[in-house]
DNA sequence: GCCGATCCTTACGCGATCCTTACGGCCGCG
DNA sequence: CGCGGCCGTAAGGATCGCGTAAGGATCGGC
């Protein structure tokens, strides 16, 4: 956990320091408070990642405290406490912690739940890909395998959108015979050069209104086809 | 928790029975799952706020589960489990749950450790994922799992409502046929297309009136299936 | 343990799509 | 002028993918 701030606060210097140990040999990087005011300031200062808080603190009640860093914070908060009675996990729960440890405690079931509290804080990012190309009046929509030309729709077959495809993502530039028929036909049939023939054909013929003189792609003899940029 | 929904995922009946009237006195709505193979489809399918996932189930393992669940979501995990050892637990939690509880557990903590998840969600940067979809004549209610074409009401079985679900939540754009195989067959028949066959035809006869063209889901030969939009 | 609903499997007809082959035009070169 | 490489067009047959139907297996509830 590359940087992981904890702030952990226990009154007992010997768990501090275990924690502190175990914590940073695990890529964590530590702060500590002793007492729930504390603890409060700290978590506003140091803005930790998560909060790890001993429940048996000297000057204020472990809950207090976590209902003060909620006025204000939505950190992860970890609770550890001696007591195992299951109202007190209700309370801590329901005052605003995020999970409950009872002590004592395996090292490794704790660093896993920091963990799964470290997770939840990423921003996840969306699958979200353009799907869309347009060049000059040629419009391709990737997600619905729709192309227009000049707001007109046309209707491609399965290999003939694949291969226009293939031509829009590198406009303007050329795209070998064999990268074509490697991408829509596969590597068996990188040698096929009339299958390209015969559907680039086809395509034209969708696409341009005089077959004559293509508008949309060229032929580079001997080499391969392009998109023509606008 | 009003109205905060939980997947429930359990082989055992009576478990399921028992969590189904705690969480439904204390406000929360369920749905169940009974094998990990459904339980992926009804995460997708039925967008749950928490899942209640039981390790123990008799066709994966509970971490495949988990595993296959964060795949595309973050919905919060928690996990019950007989076993108390921490190495299962770390392993539970590092493959992507978000608490671990251990059988047998008092309902009260259960419930407290549910709304302590439910709370995080809240300010999510939830996509507000709608409980209901309409697209032109058909309205699908995610919630009670209820369709309607043109108001009269359609009854679709487990699997018929998952596609729908899946294509809904898509809706315009094509959803190819491993995506729809993994999301509610599972992995393993990713690549079984005449399933969708099987099914699209049946849903296709539930929704539309003339079979010979089907208003609503189209096939683009090939690659997969979308629901039109209006 | 039984029963109804649901799911899986298989088979078959049909239409769209793809592959194959053939032919004619254009060009540069001998 | 003949020839061969490269390209584009056309058309028929082979193949693929889709939809439908029906019987058997399996599941969940009682």
């Amino acid at each position: 956990m590359d940087g992981t701030k904890v702030l952990i606060v226990d009154d007992e210097a010997q768990i501090r320091r275990f924690l502190r140990i175990a914590l940073e040999a695990h890529g964590f990087q530590v702060v500590e408070a002793i007492r729930g005011q504390d603890a409060v300031a700290r978590a506003a200062s140091e803005n930790p990642d998560i909060v790890i808080l001993d429940l048996g603190l000297p000057d204020m009640d472990g809950k207090a405290v976590v209902g003060r860093i909620r006025e204000w914070s939505s950190v992860p908060i970890l609770v550890l406490s001696v007591r195992q009675a299951e109202a007190e996990k209700v309370a801590a729960l329901d005052a605003g912690a995020d999970d409950y440890v009872v002590k004592p405690f395996g090292i490794a079931e704790l660093l896993a739940r920091l963990r799964a509290l470290a997770r939840k804080r990423r921003p996840d990012a969306g699958p979200a890909e353009p799907a869309e190309l347009t060049v000059g009046e040629l419009h391709i929509d990737l997600a619905r395998r729709e192309v227009r030309v000049a707001g007109r729709a046309v209707r491609l077959t399965r290999k003939e959108f694949d291969l226009l495809a293939m031509l829009a993502r590198n406009a303007g530039r050329i795209v070998t015979h064999p990268q074509l028929l490697r991408q829509v036909w596969g590597r068996a049939h990188e040698n096929d050069v009339h299958y390209l023939r015969v559907f680039i054909g086809q395509i034209r013929e969708k696409l341009d209104d005089d077959p004559a003189h293509p508008r949309f792609i060229l032929n580079e003899p001997g080499v391969g086809y392009r998109l023509l940029l606008p």
